[in-house]
RNA sequence: GCAGGAAUGGCGGAAUGGUAGACGCUCUUGAUUUAGAAUCAAGCUUUUGAGAGUUCGAAUCUCUCUUCCUGUACCA
């Protein structure tokens, strides 16, 4: 019998599925393993080889964990929601649940489109996932317990001096009792501080207002990222240069009143837990500077007024109070209140004039242009907290509103904006470093850094200057030690259809929650999926949308009263919402509610190896982190962090084919040949090119009307394309995909190549041309296990040889360092060389095609079924044992040692391994080589390591 | 600018400080075959981006430089 694969890989899928082969149960003696890969988007276009990378590296682990013993989950499911299924929606008037499904599902879409669908297409590849565990984002039965989590947020507050959320209860009975002076809580700037009695006089409302300045999740006129073209608001990872991520619409900035998530309340842990997990230095190092800690001071200067009526000060914030001498201006963000306030009359025309001209330019025209700079003086003074000199205030975008306070105080000796800004504006750069010369540029090295003309803190280096400065600042009440962070609340609210519906409805303005018990508020049917005429999000277009609170749930907006019939929230939630917590759903879908039982929280902790890209590390990967800590502070799960290992894969690459044309005619050039003229290069399909580079003339012809009728000049009868590596994309007719390799070469030659074309973590191109190396190793190792002209099975009971015992043991160690180590391309050759030796072994014995057979199966697992079965076992492989490494028979009597001159390898002598250094130089020196190599030359030492190498020095 | 990572044949890539180029693709030759495909056998790649240092010995460790990738940025 040959490999029909496409029987095989078919019977085996089907097997796995009947039999549940990969069902997790909650309940083993065994240790658990959760093994999680980043849910995958459905969109049209389907999966290309690219896609399927991680989650073949990601099954590959999880069935060795299974093969070592571990009870293994490992789930899969769906990333629904999301924007473009909406724009879809909004072209073609498809409701986006329709779509969704059928790019989950496969079937022909209303355009008569044929989409293969995620599932089939996931399912060709034989994963072994449990599909009894899936999960849909959209689905509301799961967006039930996405809401359910908005609105404990929404009852929640951070307490600092617990350092963790707590229930706002709390807080209300803290208030009734003493006020808020006391409490160190994680809220708003605009606090005021108000006492017992005055709290317990507010009435519902004003407690209410106040309430929500504490919550985790909270409604604030919040400036935000407002995107015309998509007519929504974007949270800063979703804007990539200034413009949209997705699309490449400008992005302006506009205050709308919207949800916002107080994960700054988190900046803290999210860098401490960085420490604890075992992720890539990048990506930790990407959060870090996301979260961007820094350490200083927040410094108060008094604005010098005649009116004490009106006296203000500008906070600064510097993580240099060291250099506070050395202060000779300061700079505020031209948005700034303030700035209306302390401007003289004199300065109001040019002030306001800046301001006007700044606020018209672009984030994107302000980033690109960092190198001019520009500035307004205010005409106001403030004090000098400790000199008392009067220092100018000026304004300038250099200084962002959005980080610290807004305002700077200026050290030009320190800073190089501010010398630079000091230089243009003709402003002194007084120098408070000693022995630094600073006629050039600023001075920011904080290592080398002694203190002078600073009073008390000269002589002083940067980190003792520091903690006094900081000192006398508290003294004299201008000033505290602060840790400021980069990180903003994260905005929560999208004007969108597709995404989930918040529990809330408004009475009288102000928010309230939809309790547990009335979720999920399923997303209303509307006619169109585009924002209202008068500017409201998409869901302003229902007309049942409105919350009854006497029967609990929602009904037509006709019926609001105001009195027990509201209207519901209109904004929709984020795609980062459903994706923050998934990895918890999956740990138990059995319950008739949807929740998960504490019993599978506990037993299946939190994720052991998570598998993705890389480029979710400002987004996804800090938000779970996260909700995870805020769903442990409350004690819903045990874990503080969601994902202990992971590991992101490279990109795979498209390597595009080039035809060559010469320009302006229709002739097209081989690619040997193409230098002889002056030509530009056509992308062609790919999947049309053979291994070496040549295509079929009548084939590309046949492809597009472009070259019908085009001449072709062949070199020695072929036509040959040039190669480029690119990003796989359908415009660079580079896209391969993994359903057409699956019918050629099958999914065990797919997993196999994959894993076998780099290591994971690299970006690498495709290439189906070498693909042919790794499926006939498949048809050598069947192969293996039959013989004749009829390819009968053959396996023996034939004792093994030495010398098969060697291949088996050798191969099981490196296949099991290499995968421990997600060295997965090195055992795909390590299979190989297995394979070579065997069959040049003549091996047939059980003892050795049995273990062998168990190391292929995670990454070859239909092969490795159908053999194992033919061998006479009636269970999947994939309960079978590991097999065990056995040193003994790795142990050799001899070795080849190599003999090298000056470190230089130049022959090899085989000699026993129990020889001592003194036997092995007698023998190598009288070797006749070694005189040979040596000639006249007398050597100046022997280095003999025993059982590696020997080197003649001379 | 800052941070993280990388650089090895025609290509993808291997190498606990110890025989550089494993394994595979491509190419060449031979065997088998009417031919092709498939299979088998053999061959091809001259030294690790550049320079210095440590070492008996460096792709590997240290320093300097170059190039490329990824992330991020008037962050005070």
């Amino acid at each position: 019998m040959k490999y029909h694969f496409n029987e095989i890989e078919a019977k085996w899928q089907k097997y796995w599925a009947d039999n549940g082969t990969f069902h997790a149960s909650n309940t083993s003696d065994k240790p658990k393993y959760y093994v999680l890969d980043m849910f995958p988007y459905p969109s049209g276009a389907g999966l290309h080889v690219g896609h399927p990378l991680g989650y073949i590296a990601s099954d590959v682990y999880a069935r060795y964990k299974r093969l070592k013993g571990f009870n293994v989950l490992h789930p899969q499911g769906y990333d629904s929601f999301g924007l473009p299924a909406e724009q879809y929606a909004i072209q073609t008037g498809q409701h986006p649940a329709t779509t969704t499904k059928v790019n989950i599902e496969g079937g022909v879409d209303n355009q008569g489109n044929v989409i293969a669908g995620y599932r089939n297409q996931l399912d060709k590849i034989g994963f072994s996932f449990d599909w009894s565990r899936e999960v849909r984002t959209s689905d509301p039965a799961y967006y039930k317990w996405t809401q359910w989590i908005f609105t404990e947020l929404y009852n929640a507050w951070y307490n600092n001096d617990s350092n963790k959320a707590e229930g706002i209860d709390t807080l209300v009975s803290a208030f009734a009792k003493a006020g808020n002076e006391s409490i160190n809580a994680v809220c708003d700037d605009d606090v005021t501080i108000f006492t017992a009695d005055e709290w317990n006089a507010y009435t519902d409302k004003e407690q209410q207002a106040i309430l929500l300045k504490y919550r985790l999740t909270y409604l604030a006129e919040t400036e935000v990222n407002w995107c015309p073209a998509l007519g929504t608001v974007l949270a800063n990872d979703e804007i990539v240069n200034g413009v949209s991520e997705r699309g490449g619409h400008p992005v302006v900035r506009k205050k709308m009143t919207q949800w916002s998530m107080r994960i700054s309340a988190y900046a803290e842990r999210l860098i401490q837990g960085l420490d604890t997990i075992d992720w890539s230095e990048s990506i930790k190092e990407t959060q870090r500077n996301w979260i961007g800690k820094s350490v200083g001071a927040e410094v108060e200067f008094k604005v010098i007024s005649n009116d004490s009526e009106k006296s203000h000060t500008i906070p600064v914030f510097t993580t240099r109070p060291d250099t506070i001498f050395g202060v000779s201006f300061m700079t505020l963000a031209p948005e700034l209140e303030l700035v209306q306030e302390i401007t003289t009359p004199e300065q109001k025309e040019a002030v306001e004039a800046y301001i006007e001209a700044t606020s018209k330019r672009s984030e994107r025209e302000r980033m690109a242009d960092v190198k001019t700079i520009s500035g307004v003086f205010t005409g106001a003074y403030a004090e000098h907290p400790f000199t008392k000199e009067p220092v100018p205030v000026w304004i300038g975008d250099y200084v962002l509103a959005g980080y610290g306070t807004g305002a700077v105080m200026a050290v030009p000796c320190g800073d190089q904006r501010d010398y630079d800004f000091a230089k243009k504006f003709d402003i002194p750069i007084p120098n408070v470093f000693e022995g630094v010369d600073i006629s050039e540029e600023a001075f920011a090295d904080k290592a080398a850094t002694v203190i002078a003309n600073s009073d008390f803190l000269n002589g002083l280096k940067y980190k003792k200057a520091v903690k006094l400065a900081i000192y006398e600042l508290e003294k004299i009440g201008a000033g505290t030690g602060k840790t400021n962070y980069r990180l903003r609340d994260a905005v929560f609210s999208r004007q969108r259809y597709w995404g989930e519906p918040f529990p809330v409805y408004y009475v009288d303005g102000m928010p309230k929650m939809i309790a547990l018990e009335h979720l999920p508020v399923e997303l209303p049917a509307i006619e169109k999926y585009l924002p209202t005429e008068d500017g409201a999000p998409p869901l302003g277009r229902a007309d049942v949308w409105s919350w009854d609170t006497t029967k609990n749930e929602v009904v037509s907006n006709d019926l609001i009263d105001g009195k027990t019939v509201f209207p519901l929230e209109l904004n929709t939630m984020p795609g980062w919402a459903g994706s923050s917590w998934y990895f918890i759903k999956y740990m138990d879908n059995t319950t008739d509610d949807g929740s998960v039982p504490k019993e599978a929280l506990d037993y299946w902790g939190n994720v052991d190896l998570y598998i993705g890209g890389s480029e979710h590390g400002t987004g996804h990967l800090l938000y779970s982190r996260f909700w995870t800590k805020f769903l442990h502070d409350r004690g819903y799960l045990g874990i503080d962090e969601p994902f202990q290992k992971m590991i992101n894969q490279g990109m795979i690459l498209g390597t595009s084919a080039i035809a060559y044309r010469i320009s302006g005619t229709n002739t097209y050039v081989s690619a040997g040949l193409k230098d002889q003229h002056k030509t530009e290069g056509i992308h062609i399909d790919v999947n049309m090119v053979n291994a070496s580079d040549e295509i079929d003339v009548e084939t590309l012809k046949n492809w597009q009307p472009q070259f019908k009728d085009a001449e072709f000049i062949l070199d020695e009868g072929k036509f040959v394309v040039g190669r480029e590596v690119e990003k796989m994309s359908k415009r660079w007719y580079n896209v391969v995909n993994p359903d057409d390799i699956c019918n050629q070469y099958g999914a065990d030659t797919l997993r196999m190549y994959e894993m076998f074309l780099g290591p994971l973590e690299q970006a690498k191109p495709w290439n189906t041309a070498g693909i042919s190396g790794v499926h006939n190793f498949l048809k050598k190792l069947w192969r293996l296990y039959h013989s004749g002209a009829e390819e009968a099975f053959h396996a023996t009971d034939t004792a093994p040889t030495k010398e098969n015992l060697k291949t088996l043991h050798k191969t099981i160690k490196k296949v099991e360092e290499d995968i421990e180590n997600f060295s997965f391309n090195t055992s795909v050759s390590t299979f190989m060389i297995a394979g070579n030796e065997l069959a040049t072994q003549k091996c047939t014995s059980r003892a050795i095609l049995e273990p062998l057979l168990i190391l292929i199966a995670p990454y070859a697992p239909h092969i490795a079924e159908e053999l194992w079965s033919k061998l006479g076992h009636t269970e999947s492989i994939s309960e079978a044992p590991f097999p065990i490494f056995e040193e003994k028979h790795l142990v050799e009597s001899s070795k080849n040692y190599p003999i090298s001159f000056n470190g230089k390898m130049k022959f090899t002598l085989e000699l026993p391994l129990d020889y001592t250094k003194d036997q092995i130089e007698e023998v190598v020196m009288a070797h006749e080589k070694t005189k040979q190599y040596l000639g006249d030359r007398t050597p100046k030492k022997v280095i003999i390591v025993p059982g590696k190498i020997v080197n003649i020095v001379g």
